[in-house]
DNA sequence: TTCTGTGAACGGATTCACAGCA
DNA sequence: TGCTGTGAATCCGTTCACAGAA
């Protein structure tokens, strides 16, 4: 096997799966790297390269078959098969993520939720009973967990992904406002609405300077 | 002015802003690149160069103060003032983000929302009136918006996004699961956890490959 | 001495451009 | 002819390394 594939690579693979999907619920049967990419905003040439890091699976002069492309990414990111989920602090975010609809049918299923509240734990959410997070450690001893989904409040974050990282689940998906720290062997995405907004303003307060309006 | 800063760069002052805050509010007084970076996972050269693009901030052999350089920071990123935002979709997700308290204190205020759905229009969260997505057009002659935020069904996506630019909108932050396209002078920012997800599978499958576990 | 600011070197990702197959 | 797959060239961000200020 080829070592070190580019993380960025690893992370267009999605975005060009669930476009191959769109195309097949629109009964389109091939499709080149040009039209992908015009879909895109990607360049032919990104696409191309990238898939050339895991086979060949084009048809010069033609192009891809639809569906077997988008069936031989899922298979390379592994989203032919169901993972398991924890969440860990069910507030009003954790609450969204809870009940939020587009988790499941991509295979990702939350099963164990926590909170530290008293008045939150024992309810029942979307069929899941919220245990107290003091019981997270012994919980992942128990049951199999792929991913962590980190909701707590900032001041709280950074203690809940170690506990997570020591209890060997390697990849985090966190909601929490903060930079945090882990080893290089586990994999966080994070999720932060409000970075997002400051780094846009950058670009509106420039445009007001030079008088653009 | 110098031109064209890098996008990543801008992208990291938030980041720094942020921790730098953190600081003040520890009652940090200066503190050198090496200790940020150290803090934030990134290295002292990075921020060195980073904040190079901007000015001269640091003291030479003392490092940066910290109030001046949040200061600073905020001064670039245009986060002394504050912006108006219009939401767009208050189903599930789009009423989570209205009630959503990390918004405001950061100066973002969601001030309009719109949505298809004659239930939910009328309604009133947070203080605002859900309007009618058909009023969204006029709605955005009528007042200021800075930034949109489209919460809306991936099906519908692509028609609000071009609604808001073509009023004019410049920043708009997504959270709906497509590739939208959008004008060069438009900032997009996606929020999406699938896709975060859908990357971190693959690091989780090719471990059990080689029989990690 | 310590740590910034920055040109230069480096490294890695993107794009080019073309050989080769359908 | 059309479009893939891919080495080579290019571009661009990161890191190095050091001059210079406190």
């Amino acid at each position: 096997m080829p070592i070190e594939i580019p993380e960025v690579v690893i992370e267009r693979l999605p975005v060009y799966a669930r476009a191959l999907t769109e195309l097949t619920t629109h009964g389109r049967e091939v499709v080149s790297s040009q039209e992908l990419g015009a879909l895109l905003g990607v360049t032919p040439a990104q696409i191309r390269k990238d898939l050339s890091y895991f086979g060949r699976f084009g048809k010069q002069g033609r192009g891809y078959n639809v569906r077997r492309l988008a069936d031989e990414l899922k298979l390379i990111l592994g989203l032919e098969r169901e993972w398991t989920l924890a969440l860990v602090g069910v507030g009003r975010l954790g609450e969204a993520i809870l009940s939020y609809g587009g988790f499941y049918p991509q295979g990702f299923h939350i099963v164990e939720a926590f909170d530290a509240d008293p008045r939150t734990i024992g309810r029942v959410i979307g069929g899941i009973t919220i245990k107290d997070v003091a019981e997270l450690p012994a919980a992942l001893v128990q049951r199999h967990i792929d991913i962590g989904i980190v909701a707590v409040p900032a001041e709280h974050a950074q203690q809940v992904i170690d506990t997570l990282v020591n209890a060997g689940v390697r990849s985090i998906l966190n909601y929490a406002p903060i930079a945090a720290r882990s080893p290089t062997h586990v994999h966080i995405r994070h999720i932060d609405p409000v970075l997002a907004l400051q780094s846009m303003t950058y670009y509106l307060k420039a445009r007001e300077l030079i008088g653009v309006k």
